[in-house]
DNA sequence: CGCAATACTTGATCCATGTCAATTTCTATA
DNA sequence: TATAGAAATTGACATGGATCAAGTATTGCG
């Protein structure tokens, strides 16, 4: 590992209230790995044996069934995955390859369990991350139940806005037809809600969107905190 | 509260490791309360200020945004919802409602927050009930983006059946309007699907399901258990 | 740089699903 | 049991979104 980035794994909410011992223990059973791009790290179904820490890189999330695939979301530095299952020593239920180049701690679930029995303050963290966690799915579920895909791709456009710290433009950090597929949409109808948003005052060319009337964006997307808000 | 449901609460899996003196203080706060149907036990938004177990009825979890409301789930006794909520200290992300006659307990949500600080072991149930809570959304959302209308109902026609013991045929415990906006269709579709359905060995009269050729069944909903199987 | 592969866009068309309206069936209760 | 209201079904039609087939723009790499 490198230096610091054992600092910068130690401030993440799971890990920062662990005492000590208990983060020594745990991290003295890491494995770091460098992937390149496009490296399946998890097939679902498989055993989760790992919890994983993302450090560099971007990975994806995804599922598939008869064929089909669907990108559920991805993860970016530093964050885990794939906690739940870890914990219920359950498979896997989502795939995961990397984006780019991606490095990677994996942590033993064995280890994982073990600890969080032992150490109180680390079950509290994981009893947060993983209320937070069901509520961003179910925020997604809500979002693509109750919303069609232009008001999808509206609202999460002002979100990204908003985390960028509303500046009015910012950058895609997703392939569109990855983008496409997490907002449950082919990439051809992705092209075409970004024309039905350019009369709401949506500009994006190439990975560059510029929000030109957000008044207008916001009264056509009509954004909730119950659905839009991360945090909450 | 009545006799013996004090017992049946005790076993739930949330509850049965706790300290007694954990369990007491818990239920100590807590309200019994009957509701008639149609009650709006829980709105959106709201600040989370009980956790609710369900002891009698039946509870609809739904939601909504710009005048489109759509079923998340139901709960049927014995069971708790809302819990990721109570934990977060954070607003509803659902509203409920009764059903039918619902008998409900409240327990205050600082009081569940306060001893789960001071109960290993209930942290460690809460832990396993939020990784549950979140694999079964990741799988509705799995279902839901990789599955037409037809394969979803047939997916869950399977999986009631099988919950019943296989035996063929048992009864929807649900209004099939309700059922469609669970599965994320309307209700005239939801009609149309059940026809497909009947030329794949399944006939529907009423509230009474029958698999008269579970094989074609099979064959077209394709279940897996990576989104089908509720303890997987 | 130049080329191939990949991603993206656009148009034409098709299909799944939603909407609306009209019955029919069921259910609760007076 | 009669009846009103709700739920379910059915048909006709509209529409959102998918699919297919080009074509254009990007990107990666020899």
């Amino acid at each position: 590992m490198r230096p610091g980035e054992i600092d910068e794994i130690r401030k993440l909410p799971l890990f920062s209230a662990m005492l000590p011992e208990s983060f020594d223990a745990l991290f003295r059973g890491a494995y770091v790995q460098n992937f390149p791009p496009q490296i399946e790290l998890i097939r679902e179904g498989d055993p989760a044996d790992f919890l994983h820490v993302v450090l560099e890189g971007a990975v994806e999330l995804f599922a598939t069934w008869n064929n089909r695939e669907t990108t559920m979301t991805t993860v970016a530095p530093i964050a885990t995955f794939i906690l739940a299952a870890t914990i219920k020593n359950g498979p896997y239920l989502m795939s995961a390859r990397t984006l780019e180049k991606t490095r990677v701690i994996l942590l033993p679930s064995g280890d994982v369990r073990k600890i969080f029995a032992a150490d109180v303050d680390f079950a509290q963290a994981i009893i947060l991350e993983l209320a937070q966690c069901y509520r961003a799915v179910v925020k997604s579920h809500k979002d693509l139940k109750l919303r069609t895909s232009v008001e999808r791709l509206a609202n999460y456009l002002l979100r990204k806005d908003q985390q960028a710290g509303e500046l009015g433009h910012f950058e895609l950090k997703i392939e569109k037809r990855r983008l496409a597929s997490y907002l449950g949409m082919t990439a051809e109808n992705l092209s075409r809600a970004i024309r039905t948003l350019n009369g709401y005052g949506v500009e994006i060319d190439g990975s560059q969107v510029r929000i030109t009337n957000r008044k207008d964006l916001m009264a056509f997307a009509k954004p909730t905190p119950l659905i839009d808000d991360p945090k909450c």
